[in-house]
RNA sequence: GGGGAGGUUCCCGAGUGGACAAAGGGAACAGACUGUAAAUCUGUCGCCAGACGGCUUCGGAGGUUCGAAUCCUCCCCUCCCCA
């Protein structure tokens, strides 16, 4: 492992750097950035932005942030831009629509918690944590209007998104045109060497390039990654898409929803989350390489130990259908009461049509006996009650009055 | 400013006076099957109700009608064309 503090030469830091980029803009440059920047021993600020319009980060967040982790280990600076004024835009790409703006307790909020999740991965003492709020702010109206003069709306309207929307008769707003405008201008602030971001980000990375020229800056490095593709196999990996394995996730839950991936997706996850060998994992029977898979990501959260209890935990439930180990448990009102009443309570129905629907359907066990009647009545006295596949639980009754 | 098209259930989208709790697709949930929470097939998918039945919903507020998502009035929002 390489000294934190020492930058290291082109030639050992290329091939790392480089491994899983998607695009490189532009590459003689980043090549001579490295070279003085491993002669002079100042490391290069290497930014990448993160909009706290979400408080959970998720594993298609750490593709990137596994890219800054390489280049802290190259003796870089990670410049970690957290885009509390950029929030109230909303980032248009990739959007169809326009984000709901963020009330500024709410990106606080979020902002506060990406700190600690972050720091799963990044070196802290490698990482400067900003927020562009510090130099939008006294920017003002005036500044925003000179930043705005120097695009053309032509350029900002080639972009795939927005002309998408245009075709589709979807609105956009002004403010929208903004945002790439801002996110450069964060690079030029900052006197960023480089800055990273999903494949999805090209456009807003190159206004960056743009904006610091026109400051008569070098312009900063552009580098892309693969956007992670969501458990669901097909779209990018969102939050709101509902495909996404959260880092926030407990182990048994990151667990499952990382079996549940398609196996051709395996060895993309490997290549971009783990330092597991895509060509070995290729070779495997197609459970065991993801079982292998998922134990690699849950580790690198929960640590070894845990990893290895969901994965039992796993065959457990699922493989041999058995009863968790660790289940939850709840009190309800002493019986004789409905099953269906038990499930609305607990929270495992939403309401008591769901929940005799649920009956009706042989979807709940009742101490491990498939309950058919959907009028049934129980007094819960530590039962077990399961409903679906995934839900288990005890339950038990409080008397009257307490 | 002028002209045109729209706003439907979680999402997309049909429906233009009763047969509409509202087609179809997606998502979600369940069952079967499976190495898997994948794929596939089947079912469910507003709320309440032990079949009957009742209640709330179609941008908002009023109105016409025995009866409205559907007609009328006003308002709010969006898109397109022209200026």
């Amino acid at each position: 492992m390489i000294s934190p503090t020492a930058v290291a030469s082109p030639e050992q830091a290329l091939p790392i750097l480089l491994r899983g980029v998607v695009d490189l803009h532009v590459q003689e440059e980043f090549g001579r950035k490295l070279e003085k920047s491993f002669k002079s021993q100042v490391p290069l600020k290497v930014k990448a932005g993160f909009d706290p319009t979400s408080p959970d980060l998720h594993l298609g967040h750490c593709v990137l942030l596994k890219k800054l982790r390489q280049f802290q280990e190259m003796g870089h600076i990670v410049q970690f831009v957290i885009g509390d004024f950029t929030a109230l835009i909303g980032d248009p790409t990739g959007r169809s629509e326009i984000r709901k703006p963020l009330t500024s307790q709410q990106i606080a909020e979020n902002a506060r918690t990406y700190a600690d999740q972050v720091f799963r991965i990044l070196l802290p003492d490698r990482t400067d944590v900003v927020f562009n709020s510090s130099w939008m702010n006294p920017l003002g109206v005036s500044g925003l209007i000179r930043l705005a003069a120097l695009q053309t709306v032509a350029r900002f309207l080639e972009r795939d998104d927005f002309q998408k929307r245009m075709s589709e008769r979807l609105p956009i707003h002004l403010h929208e045109l903004l945002y790439p405008l801002i996110q450069g201008y964060d690079s030029v602030s900052l006197r960023s060497d480089v800055e990273l971001g999903g494949s999805d980000q090209l456009f807003n990375l190159l206004v960056g390039r743009d904006l610091m020229r026109q400051h008569q800056m070098e312009p900063q490095v552009v580098l892309t990654l693969p956007l992670l593709v969501g458990v669901d196999g097909e779209k990018k990996m969102s939050k709101s898409l509902g495909n996404a394995v959260a880092l926030e996730d407990g182990a048994n839950e990151m667990f499952g929803r990382l079996m549940s991936i398609p196996d051709r997706l395996t060895a993309s996850y490997a290549t971009l989350l783990t330092d597991l060998d895509p060509s070995f994992l290729a070779n495997m029977h197609p459970k065991e390489a993801k079982v292998l898979l998922a134990k690699a990501i849950v580790s690198q959260f929960h640590g070894v130990a845990e990893s290895e209890k969901a994965e039992a935990s796993f065959e457990r439930v699922f493989s041999r259908r058995e009863v968790p180990e660790e289940i939850p448990e709840y009190s309800v009102s002493q019986g004789p009461i409905r099953l269906s009443s038990v499930m609305v309570s607990i929270g495992a129905a939403k309401s008591e049509t769901l929940a005799k629907q649920l009956i009706r359907q042989g979807a709940v066990d009742w101490n491990g006996q498939t309950v058919l009647d959907p009028f049934l009545l129980v007094s819960p006295a530590g039962d077990i009650l399961k409903v679906g596949k995934r839900f288990y639980c005890r339950v038990n009754s409080t008397p009257p009055g307490t």
